[in-house]
DNA sequence: TTGTACGCGTTATCAT
DNA sequence: ATGATAACGCGTACAA
């Protein structure tokens, strides 16, 4: 690969002036700037950006720590995130973490040693300790680890409200939530919170389920539904805190005869654009993504560049109905 | 940061040494091993991966090219490729084209400028030539650019032959094929074309339908089943090039009325783990997803070694009955 | 067994 | 306006 010395020799200039066209720093003469070029194109010249990363000290790399790139809510975050960190002038180093403390913990390390100007956490299974220790421009989702790091969600009490008002509202009288571990600081237990306080509100009964652990495991979903069909035969309305477990749901409807919506109602979480290939397409609660996206990139520019930035960013859902209430 | 000089100082020795340490190289005795690890401990060290990669011309890095990884297919890919590229001590750089051809060439050369050791491929538009020039070590997904550049893929034919032949076997006298784009030299291609033979030599009526681009564009299923059904209301065997477009004829028969499996069958393509939540299960062509995962990453990585690899890796595949047939 | 000196490719500082 | 020189942090001949 031909370097900046190579180039500066055929343009017959400095490796400094060569430096200059490629930064736009200082005044250089238009003639000077077609030389270089030319030199640039003919050698097919790209600047080494790990040189360049080296001497300004800013690799211009964002870490992205994530439970699974193929959890399709995931997925689409990932999607958005690359879209605007490259629109920035970013690139992305991907880690999926499988929900795993050490992996966590190793990824974190690795993105330091690599230098990334910042990293994104979709994945949070560590102590406070081991962020702040990170010392890095940070951005989490749906966690609240400590009041310094900024973190970006989706409005998941008024999600959960507008979740359980629906269904109250479309008549179900025994409601039901599936979500996630409960862990502290999870900010998307808010909306079974919120599922919760609307239940008391209209006196109605309720029960909550979640899965013991965090890995998102599919067939932990498919047993909740059974031991809720099971223990709950009642059961008219299921507020599932993704779109993936309303996915579930729906399924185990059908397979125990249930008609949905007509004996049993179905609310979502996410918005996933798979919930399209679903039939019926179920009610969701949608989460604005790629703004969640575009502002977790900007999160981790606005501290690059060296600004404080709010802890709290909170954006609005949307409900949207389908075919499910 | 802490730099190798600051170990060095703390360890009372030189900055040669600690890289020694580092690097396990030369004779070092414990007593001093141990100096320079507390000495790292104590500064919290990490060394400079940016220099490191610059001083060795090696970045371990590896970059993905494809067209969303918000498409389970790729999702999962995705997944599998960083989990093994990291266990073998190498970071992904990852890149969505959207299947764009200025995207996919400026991604290219930003993986060169960023000295990446390898490109993992799953997106082409572009022609032979622009690969040839980047002069990095290449993995394709099912593509063959040209005799000399390695790719891995399933076995197309056997698997367009498996699904054909499954739907000719339990009854189906009028098949339809519904796939992306035939362009040139696309391997998936080959699964349409074991349909075709598999059709005509059972003497079969038959239709193949295709997306007239190569955007993934999910509302373009729609309409081409839309159009399958009011073109040719009497099929009554689909085989889909995959299990997202599956997801849409299984949709789109229970929007007409079609009984599937009794009325209509259905088989995918791909196995992707979301098809789980498809009911009913849909049978599948199942790719073996991890393999090919793996077999990217060590192919770019016995590149990166010198060594030559052969062009051709097709990875069999499994006929998974769900109850679409 | 350990240290010195130089190179990796680029940018920044200081001259000219 | 342009060039020489020193850094950026690390690896590696070569020397001792």
């Amino acid at each position: 690969m031909p370097t900046i010395k190579d180039v500066a020799l055929k343009a017959g200039v400095s490796a400094t002036t060569v430096s200059r066209v490629l930064n736009n720093r200082g005044y250089l003469s238009e003639e000077l700037k077609h030389k270089v070029h030319q030199a640039m194109e003919e050698l097919n010249y790209r600047p080494n950006e790990l040189a360049r990363s080296l001497s300004r000290s800013k690799s211009n790399i964002i870490g992205l720590i994530i439970p699974h790139v193929s959890l399709p809510f995931f997925g689409e975050l990932t999607s958005h995130i690359e879209e605007h960190a490259y629109r920035e002038g970013y690139k992305l180093l991907l880690c999926n973490s499988w929900q795993d403390k050490q992996k966590e913990q190793e990824y974190i390390h690795m993105l330091r040693a690599s230098r990334v100007d910042g990293i994104i956490m979709g994945s949070h299974t560590l102590e406070v300790e081991a962020y702040r220790q990170m010392n890095l421009p940070l951005v989490t989702f749906d966690r609240q680890i400590s009041p310094d790091i900024p973190y970006v969600c989706s409005d998941n009490y008024e999600g959960g409200k507008l979740a359980t008002t629906l269904l109250i509202q479309k008549g179900c009288r025994h409601l039901a939530h599936i979500g996630g571990h409960p862990k502290l600081n999870i900010l998307s237990h808010l909306r079974c919170v919120a599922f919760e306080d609307m239940a008391k509100q209209h006196n109605l009964e309720y029960v909550t389920l979640h899965t013991d652990n965090n890995s998102f495991d599919f067939e932990a979903y498919e047993q909740l539904l059974g031991q809720l069909f099971a223990e709950h035969p009642e059961v008219d309305g299921i507020f599932a805190g993704s779109d993936i477990i309303a996915a579930y749901a729906l399924k185990a409807c059908r397979t125990r005869g249930r008609r949905v919506p007509e004996d049993v109602k179905i609310v979502g979480y996410d918005g996933i654009m798979l919930r399209s290939l679903l039939d019926p397409p179920i009610t969701t609660i949608r989460q604005p993504m790629e703004a969640i996206g575009k502002l977790a990139v900007d999160l981790i520019l606005q501290q690059v560049q060296g600004h404080s930035v709010a802890a709290a960013h909170i954006l609005p859902v949307e409900l949207e109905e389908g075919a499910t209430t």
